[in-house]
DNA sequence: CGTTGGGTTGATCGACCTCAATAAAAGTGG
DNA sequence: CCACTTTTATTGAGGTCGATCAACCCAACG
């Protein structure tokens, strides 16, 4: 057997998709209209001008697609670059034997494709109703080449990607179980807290699996010590999500 | 105890230093040379012309640390920036308990302070004698802020990174103890190979302390599997480093 | 109202960790 | 060049955290 890890029991083997691929959509191709963007101050447009962001308008179309549906597939060409607006995604990689590990969840706010590469370094998955800005690559590469302060910000966004991805290795590397679980909550909560403001109640999106696999635990671990979290008053596990009641607590596991 | 994971054995605890911090070295300040440079094909600098080469010559000033030297720490403000032209470095991050994570080792070519970020994301010691090319990072930024196509180059560094970053997340998240350790060496050997060419020898600069903390693993775990391969006649262990004899199944073991 | 997907809980197991001892290098000073 | 220390690597014996295997619960849904 392959050891300890992995977490191939509720998926399909070897990478055979376990979400629909996003086909025609109903509200594809939608007017976007930048100017009253909930999630602009958040998103790499905050570093254009009024005028830079009617342009930007002009490239977008925004599209929206159904819990569970892909957006798009690791190794695949990538035609379109995304601002994240409303729901949730997972992205993850798959190893060939159907391991999972989920490399990140996307929230209102965030870009995806900042690496403007050939291929999708992961799939990505909507894990709830979401909608987004779609942008075609190539057309925003050019756009990227006329404004370079746009290209700053978008490195500075690949910049903090990056330095959550080398948090993730720490935790992955060096942290237990418990540890984990705490720095997952927090580190959700303090996202959240950027979107919907300080809030105590941090919502979950994804299933107990998807934070196993994120974590390098599996479902049970993370339901286990989610419980015990829960029996020690650290926290609340509510309908779709967790109430957190002794942060310093959690903070002090997560030992940012 | 703290279970399962953790480096605290040979190291001093809690954030106590455990290399010298470099002051004053004597080949500190002598001229750059980015004409005759010979890793600047596969550096940052590949992006520019002569003349911005030679703009660039002026802001640089060689440096040279010997084994076992710091050259900068974990969250300090970071004044500089660094093309590593020789040698090798132990990129690392720090628990407050003295638990470590390697999140990387640099090599001739690579360069240090992709995100231009006020303070360092991680430690960086020198693990053999290493020269670079080191810059003001203010000057550096103004420098980027007049040449976009060099940004471009920065950013498309970061990226790579970045996702050399996630297929790390995968390896500690998803991969067993010998998976670990054979895609270590293949990832290893392909970036050596960018800069020597193609050879079965895969120097090792770093420790088994050192690999075990950037797999997440345990020195012994790293010394008994590396035996383990020698044994089965898919590595030779030499000094300084491995030959390695059975490529394909080493790149089996690590599936890329 | 059966079915299905997600969540929880218990019993057991095993991969990797911990602790311990020794061996082999690599400095270091006389 | 050789004692002597220090650092790094290896090997063994035993322990444990989280994985595995297996029920079971519950809500959603056609």
């Amino acid at each position: 057997m392959k050891s300890s890890l992995g977490s191939i029991r509720n998926e399909a083997a070897a990478g055979v998709p376990t979400a629909p691929v996003l086909t025609l959509c109903p509200n594809s191709n939608v007017t976007v209209d930048c100017a009253t963007c909930r999630v602009r101050a958040l998103s790499l447009c905050a570093a254009l001008e009024p005028d830079e962001l009617q342009e930007l308008d002009r490239l977008a179309s925004s599209i929206a697609v159904g819990a569970k549906e892909r957006l798009f597939e690791q190794d695949q060409p990538s035609a379109s670059v995304y601002n994240v607006t409303a729901g949730s995604i997972r992205l993850y990689k798959l190893l060939p034997d159907g391991r999972r590990q989920v490399v990140g969840f996307a929230l209102p706010g965030d870009f995806l494709g900042l690496s403007m590469s050939e291929r999708n370094a992961f799939s990505a998955d909507a894990l709830t109703p979401t909608t987004a800005c779609k942008f075609s690559r190539q057309e925003y590469s050019n756009f990227l080449d006329a404004k370079p302060h746009l290209l700053r910000r978008l490195h500075s966004m690949a910049s903090h990607e990056l330095s959550l991805a080398q948090d993730q290795m720490v935790i992955l590397g060096r942290r237990t179980a418990e540890e984990r679980i705490a720095a997952f909550l927090i580190g959700l909560r303090n996202r959240w807290m950027r979107i919907n403001g300080n809030q105590v109640h941090v919502p979950l999106p994804m299933t107990r699996q998807d934070i196993g696999d994120f974590l390098g635990l599996t479902v049970e671990t993370v339901s286990r010590l989610m419980t015990r979290l829960a029996r020690e008053k650290a926290i609340v596990i509510v309908p779709d999500g967790v109430r957190l009641l002794d942060v310093p607590r959690l903070e002090r596991l997560a030992e940012i």
